[in-house]
DNA sequence: TTGAAAGCGCTAACAA
DNA sequence: TTGTTAGCGCTTTCAA
């Protein structure tokens, strides 16, 4: 089955092929009845018209390339869905590339989608982006999401976790809570460090430090989770209140404390970040701090389509700034006060 | 910032651009030096190709389309997350869509996949596909995933819904139930009407009917599994069990419950169809059935792999195989013998 | 081993 | 309103 191409409908119909190209796009200077003949044709040949031509035609794409860490986490799938809907409402494609947190994927990713002449990049920047990274981003429309790295760029729509984080300090202190632990992700992301530092400070000026040895930093997944909470919570000085800063960790410490017997929350208060939807379902349900996720895609497409509908040509001009936005505590029962 | 070609390539140092590409391709018949002078002529400053003039030149991309329902899901996350590794491993780029079983959306992506001249699609077909769908599939490699609709191809790697459900209804009997009430997706999916009769069969040889009264078919939402729960179950003649069919589902079932104040397991058993990680750490814990994603995934991406290795225009060839998967029941807290 | 020429499908000037 | 010509960046003949 060849592909059918507007030459073909033009030899079909005895015209010029750049006339079927005005009727097919709409072009003003063109007769009804063309445009009615060629359509008609073209529909009964099963043209399809062929974008890399296209493309290359007019220097760019229409194509937006999203690049996460991972796409299981609910966070990121909610930001993937809904820019997928998003792209397809204006005709664009999304391209999805998945970092797993290593700067070598991310940069292979920014790597074809500049070879694709993308339009736009969403990006959550791993952390330890390369300069080649950069350098490849510099080129192209770019929003950072969820994830800020000034590297790469002044403007990203992201969370202020240091001052959402602090809710759950706050919490826990007025609990009477003074041995508090952490889990949470690595220090390399954005993330990783402004939750701790959140954390951290509220708590020191509660008079209640957040030693090394009670925080434990790694990778976004269950596994992980289960190991830390395990360590941290067998040692003779168990803390009284855990605070877990990812939700696909936290998964794992439910497992752990479950597994050590732990009774929830008279022997250990528990706070997670994030309000995923089992957090209610728990047993115990589970504290958690509900994230303004659909606000922050909402955002994020609405910028999107500002950058998509500027000069292909000025690339990251369109929204200088950082948004910030901030969560809010939902108290259930995994927390309770010091008895 | 101007895009470098192959001719600027090819001017800065003195030769014909097809030398250049041949360089830049690693064709045999090509110095070493003049590979070596190319190479990092290229780099320096700053090449990076054009993919859109490869594809027209070749006639086919190196995109590969994958159409989801939902990506949220986390059967299908899994799905997402694991071909955009492969794809990337490969040199591929993923275009993800989804069609929110929308037969129009649904026929939207295939188009765009189809005008990118996209390599291969994968795809969990709405169920009310339409004909043009059909057509526009029928050009490219194609493979159906988690659901099969035999209208668009024979091949497929789905699961055996029918014979997996029907573990449910053999748990269920076993503990003595005979008022089962079923909560899935609706029936013009092959998985909604596969799991409806694995489960209706089975209840029946066991002297359980499972009437249309207590059966509640829709959206995968937990706002759906929460209504719907709520009609059943507020009912005189209230069933002793309910099977829900989507993980999702059961997210608002669980909630329902909760709301109406029913004691799981001594009033009324829940088995859940796949096996979310939250099912372990719900109160009570959640009797499911596991699937075996990851395998499906890996057969998946084989599958793939074999499709891109074959010449481009023989599509659909490769595999006319249905791969049949099932899935093992996991026996937690929320089900236990009638009293 | 390299160069010259052609053409993939499309659109934008310009001419008729 | 339509046709002619040209060129986007690349690869593949074919010739040198």
């Amino acid at each position: 089955m060849p592909m059918i191409t507007i030459k073909n409908i033009a030899d079909a119909l005895g015209m010029a092929h750049t006339t079927v190209s005005r009727a097919l796009n709409d072009h003003p200077h063109t007769s009804a009845e063309t445009k009615q003949r060629v359509r008609s044709m073209a529909e009964s040949l099963g043209y399809v018209p062929n974008l890399g031509a296209r493309t290359m035609r007019n220097g760019a794409s229409r194509i937006i390339g999203l690049i996460l860490p991972d796409i299981q986490n609910e966070f990121f799938s909610a930001v993937a869905m809904a820019l997928a809907d998003r792209c397809a409402e204006v005709g664009y494609q999304l391209v999805l590339g998945t970092s797993q947190d290593s700067p070598e994927r991310e940069v292979h990713h920014l790597r074809m989608l500049r070879e694709a002449r993308a339009r736009a990049v969403l990006i959550a920047p791993c952390g330890r982006s390369s300069e080649q990274a950069r350098q490849l981003l510099a080129g192209m429309s770019t929003i950072q999401l969820l994830r800020h790295d000034p590297k790469l760029g002044a403007s990203g729509i992201v969370i202020d976790d240091a001052v959402t984080m602090s809710l759950a300090a706050e919490h826990l202190l007025q609990l009477g809570h003074r041995t508090v632990a952490y889990i949470g992700s690595a220090a390399t992301l954005s993330t990783g460090l402004a939750r701790r530092q959140g954390l951290h400070d509220v708590l020191l000026k509660g008079g209640a430090a957040l030693p090394e040895r009670r925080v434990r930093l790694g990778q976004t997944l269950p596994e992980f989770g289960y190991q830390a909470a395990k360590e941290l919570l067998a040692t003779k000085s168990c803390p009284t209140a855990l605070v877990v800063g990812s939700s696909r960790q936290l998964l794992g410490v439910m497992r752990a404390v479950r597994d050590l017997g732990l009774k929830i929350p008279s022997q250990l208060s528990i706070v997670g970040y994030g309000d995923t939807e089992w957090f209610a379902l728990a047993a115990p349900s589970v504290t958690g701090i509900a994230l303004p996720i659909q606000e922050m895609v909402e955002l994020t497409a609405q910028d999107l389509f500002t950058a998509l509908s500027e000069e292909p040509g000025t690339a990251d001009s369109f929204s200088p700034l950082l948004h910030q936005f901030y969560g809010h505590l939902v108290v259930r029962e995994s927390t309770a006060a010091l008895s």
